[in-house]
Parts: structure tokens; C-alpha cells; sequence
DNA sequence: GTCTATACAGGGATAGAC
DNA sequence: GTCTATCCCTGTATAGAC
């Protein structure tokens, strides 16, 4: 899945935001910027196994070494790509109750299953290092997601059902597990149909009213 | 998640079906066996990214390169671990509705942190070939998974409710997602509770009776 | 500050000797 | 069938030129 409710600003968004600005930085976070456009392509052509440091670098037309000075590591490059697309993503969903933009969501993502995999490949690499860059990013994306989307359903489910907060924050861990696993599963067997499932459940949360 | 119903025989499996036997292929058979074993003690020490073929090589008192006349790759020997694992887990689980084992079997996952992060990283390397090892081995166990979870919930809830098959289905496909994103979203947050999702789940899909 | 050149340790895969 | 020696690739790190 990738939406999210949190917008917290990291170093690196601080550094972004220094674009569109003029003095010593622009020029830097210009560079960055482009990286990080090229370092998309490249994986959209060759994968994410195919995206060595190598690769971009040759693609942008500098050395592996060279983006050592923008990217502390070659995880820190690929959770940047991960954490701009999920902005991208979040400006095109409008909000249409949290089952439909979650579903929306889900099928955006498994149209580009390049991004599948670079989100799949990332998770791995936050579960194998709990100290890393993705676990980091994980971590928090996760609690930020819940959170908006416990937020959301408060809003949205008004059947009259009583539910406590942690009924929601859980049933929010339960849509994002289910967003995160349909992906992977329907990218594996295409039997698996994501609109199909997700009403399921929605109907299966609110049995009057869906969506 | 880690449960499946299909028992399909692999070429692997036969292979091992002939440990027990007498000739030509019997050492060779129990030396596959020494390796599995070996690879599961190394990289439940080391963690999976510890698990290079020259560790399992200096483990077993051989060299890397040697393993290869056993398993075709690395992720066909890491995906046998993960097959083995699932099989020991399945005699494990006695029949407590789909539901409960379910709930059993990600609990269980939960305790043993490298297996979910053999799990994920094998399938992030799934994602990425198609045609790979990994994506064989989940492919089938992902389909095999969702047929015997549909048959065990049409068994399971009487709750009066006509359910067709293809919903069925689907279900078991949100289980099988559920267990799956639970576990890597409780090892990023300890607050994320498995089974207190779980049960909430299995409320949602039989409002009277649990299962 | 930005970058090139280079070195390093480690990875999986492979060819060919026994 | 078994295993040694080797190949090419990876991410990371450092030194020093502009």
C-alpha cells in the first residue's frame, strides 16, 4: 500500500525544499532531484536488481561514487524514490471514504508493478536491518497510516456501530496488510482480483453502506 | 503466513524421498539434507543476509561452489528451507478452524523473526523474477493456500450465511494478505497486536461465532 | 563543495580438473 | 559426482583533483 496520512518533514524534504530557492544549495538539491528522476527510469527499464549505484550513475552521466554525496547509501537512494512517489500518489487521490481510496490506491500501484516490487524489495531490506533506512521509513509510514486511516474510518463508518479507537487503528492495520498482500498476490496470480476483494471486505466492515 | 494445504511432490521432494533408501543417490540425498539443516542453524545465527552460500559452505566444511551440486542457485536452496519449514509447521497445527490456526500459525511466525524475514526477503525476490525460483515456489503455495483456507471457511461458518464459492475465495485471499502484512507490521511495531487483530478479523467475517 | 579514480571485501555463478 | 580456481558483479570507503 501506499498511502499515508503524516506529512512529517525529514532532512531530506528540508533539503528539497530548497530548490526552488536561490543560494548555496539550490544547485545541490537540483542535482538530487534529477538522481532521483533518473534512478526511476533506470529501475522502470531494469528492475530493482538491475539498479546498481553503477547503473544510475551511468545513466545520469557521473560515477557510482559521485552519488555518495547525495545519498549516504544505495537503500537511502531507493527509500527516497519510495517516500516521493507515495507524495505523488497522495496529491491524485482525492478522498472518497477510506475503502475507495485504499482501493484506488492498490490498483494504481498494480499497474506499476516495478513500484511492487521496489516497495517489496525495501520491506525486506527494513525487516533483515530493524536499524536501517528502511526499517526507519517503514516504521513510521506504517504508524502514520494507521493513524489517518483509524481517522478516516471514524468519519466514515457511521452505521451506527459503536467502535472503540482501537477497534479502528486495528482495522487499519488489517487494510493496510490486506492492500500490502493483494499486490504481491495478484502480481502472482492474476486470479486475484483487487476491486473484487476489497469490496468484500468493505462490505464485510460496513454492512450497510460500502465504500 | 505459512500455511498451506496443497502436498504437491516436487522433483526436490523426490529426491529426498530417497534418503531413506539404499543406493547411488542416497549419500547424495542425505548430504542435501545436511545442507538444509546446516543453512537453517547459520542464517538463524547470522540472519539471512549472513546466509551467503560461503557461509553455509564453511558451515558444512566445503566451499561454496560445492553446494551447487545440490541446489541450483541460492534462492532454490533458501526456498527450500522455507518449504521444509512450512511442512514441519502444517504437523504442527491441528485442525482448530481457519481462523484459530491461522491465527496460530502467524503467532508462531511472529516468535521466530528470521523466518518472516526468510519469508519476505524471498519474496521480494519473487516480485522481481517472474520466472524465478521464488516466484515458482509462492505461486503455487499461494494458490494452494487459498483453496484450502476456502474449503476449511465454507466448513467452518454456519452461520446461515450463503457464501459463494468465488467469495470464499476471496476471503481466504484477505487471510492469507492479513497474516502476511500483520507480521511484518507487528515486527515494526510491537503495538500492533496479531491476535487481537485476529480475532476482530474473524469477528468481521462471522459476527456470532468465532472460528 | 563537487566529483574522479581507485581499492576493497564480499556476492553468485561458471568452467574444468579430479 | 565432487570440488578448486576463477570471473565479473555488487555496495562501500578513501584519497585527492578541481
Amino acid at each position: 500500500m501506499q498511502v499515508t496520512g503524516g506529512s512529517q518533514v525529514s532532512g531530506v524534504e528540508a533539503d528539497e525544499g530548497r530548490a526552488g530557492r536561490r543560494g548555496p544549495y539550490a544547485k545541490s538539491a537540483r542535482r538530487r532531484e534529477q538522481i532521483l528522476d533518473t534512478a526511476i527510469e533506470v529501475f522502470a527499464e531494469r528492475g530493482v536488481d538491475g539498479t546498481s549505484l553503477r547503473a544510475i550513475g551511468d545513466a545520469v552521466g557521473t560515477t557510482h561514487a559521485a552519488l555518495r554525496h547525495y545519498f549516504p547509501s544505495r537503500d537511502a537512494l531507493l527509500v527516497e524514490v519510495l517516500r516521493r512517489r507515495e507524495g505523488r500518489m497522495l496529491e491524485e487521490l482525492e478522498d472518497s471514504g477510506p475503502f475507495g481510496s485504499l482501493q484506488e490506491a492498490t490498483k494504481l500501484n498494480a499497474t506499476t508493478p516495478g513500484i511492487v516490487a521496489l516497495h517489496t524489495s525495501m520491506l525486506a531490506a527494513a525487516v533483515q536491518d530493524s536499524d536501517g533506512v528502511a526499517a526507519e521509513y517503514f516504521t513510521e509510514r506504517y504508524r502514520a497510516a494507521r493513524a489517518a486511516l483509524a481517522e478516516r474510518l471514524r468519519e466514515g463508518l457511521t452505521d451506527g456501530a459503536a467502535r472503540s479507537e482501537q477497534e479502528l487503528l486495528d482495522l487499519a492495520a488489517v487494510l493496510l496488510a490486506v492492500s500490502d498482500g493483494l499486490q504481491v498476490q495478484w502480481l502472482m496470480d492474476p486470479d486475484v482480483d483487487l476491486v473484487r476483494t476489497f469490496d468484500l471486505l468493505a462490505r464485510l466492515v460496513s454492512p450497510s453502506a460500502g465504500g
